[in-house]
DNA sequence: GTGGTATTGCACCGTGCAGTGTAGAAGTAT
DNA sequence: ATACTTCTACACTGCACGGTGCAATACCAC
């Protein structure tokens, strides 16, 4: 159905594309990323990827099959950097600290939309699958890392339901704030990071 | 510009309405709540108010003129009610324990829309004024109430800033989520009262 | 009743949108 | 060169939307 299902075994036929597939993909990307799925029309996919709407339909599955690689492409590659403290990591609330680094750098990276592509467009019904398979394995990250945490750090084990949870909640917080207003998201960011970081003490913070 | 201006002072003249003035705003108020500003169709508007939009026009200002008196009546209204524990209380951290409990007790009330007018439409630019107040009040109310608590729950001062700010990133997030899944928004909500609760506690929640 | 005024219902308009149809352009294989 | 295949540009369709115009209506004051 779509044309580019096995396009480099046969030797070549017809027309070479005049595209660059990455190109495209990542140019769709920035759209999305900028203005969620329904906010971004097709006039702003043929700017952003300087291709024409109907090569977007030919040859990618039109704005849902673009929107999808763009955000497949999204999820498998930069954030998967960013969750390797989570995912990978062996320093427990530090980990967790680490990860929260990251989505500040990548929030205050110029180059890059506002917010998380995924979070940006929590509403949007049609992408709730992969909605919900993110904001699960976010949860299960902060799970792990608290998991790992506990005891070495003063950390209490049972108070890890509360703490992931609580994370969770915050960590969506700040990325649809971030979208709206930058440096209240920062301020978000700074007490969070604190208050992972208290965690890592057995008593309370000072007093 | 809006007829609507001194209605009552003259005796009457022309055709009396047959609308009631609040039916129609909290007809309103309910569509605007369920899909959001942009979301909510003229033709749904018509629907939830029993009133043509020509009244909504003739009367009301359009659609942003009702949405606005829609909004007005939530934020000077019911949650007036659900600040209250934030400006009036006098408990400390119980007073953010209450507030997140009235926060929980309208999210299960079946007869109201998910998660919060204000906070549900937080990505829209043209409501912009009154979600910065709107979040505004609530973090002075968090802020206030940790003051509030500073020794007498054996609560450390220092950390009023990094506990205030993480709250408000976990209620949008909270908020926001409850719209997409019930279930999830619960159990952040459980674990965000747990983790309010252990601060009011000098010694780490139990070890 | 008559005149004046505000509300109502309905048809309508322009716009912006996602998606399609098609004619021609740009290549490859023989 | 010719046939064949794929890609591309552009015009176009159908639709949903916000908003307006207008004739009909319902009420009041006199």
């Amino acid at each position: 159905m779509h044309p580019m299902v096995q396009k480099t075994d046969r030797p070549q036929r017809g027309r070479p594309p005049r595209f660059d597939e990455g190109d495209v993909v990542a140019g769709a990307l920035i759209a999305f990323w900028s203005h969620g799925y329904e906010g971004t029309t097709l006039a702003e996919l043929e700017r952003a990827t300087g291709v024409d709407r109907s090569t977007i339909y030919n040859s990618f599955g039109g704005k849902r099959g673009l929107y999808d690689r763009a955000a497949d492409g999204y999820v498998s590659g930069g954030e998967r950097h960013l969750f390797s403290p989570l995912s990978d990591g062996t320093a427990g609330i530090e980990d967790i600290v680490e990860y929260l680094d990251r989505l500040e750098a990548i929030q205050l990276d110029g180059a890059m939309p506002s917010g998380c592509l995924i979070i940006n467009d929590l509403a949007d019904p049609t992408s709730r699958e992969m909605t919900d398979r993110y904001l699960h394995d976010i949860g299960n990250g902060l799970s792990n890392a608290l998991e790992r945490s506990n005891g070495v750090d003063g950390t209490d084990p049972s108070a890890n339901a509360m703490r992931g949870e609580s994370l969770l909640a915050a960590i969506v917080g700040v990325n649809l704030t971030h979208r709206r207003d930058p440096p209240a998201a920062s301020s978000m960011m700074n007490g969070l990071r604190e208050l992972v970081r208290s965690w890592a003490t057995r008593q309370s913070p000072s007093v």
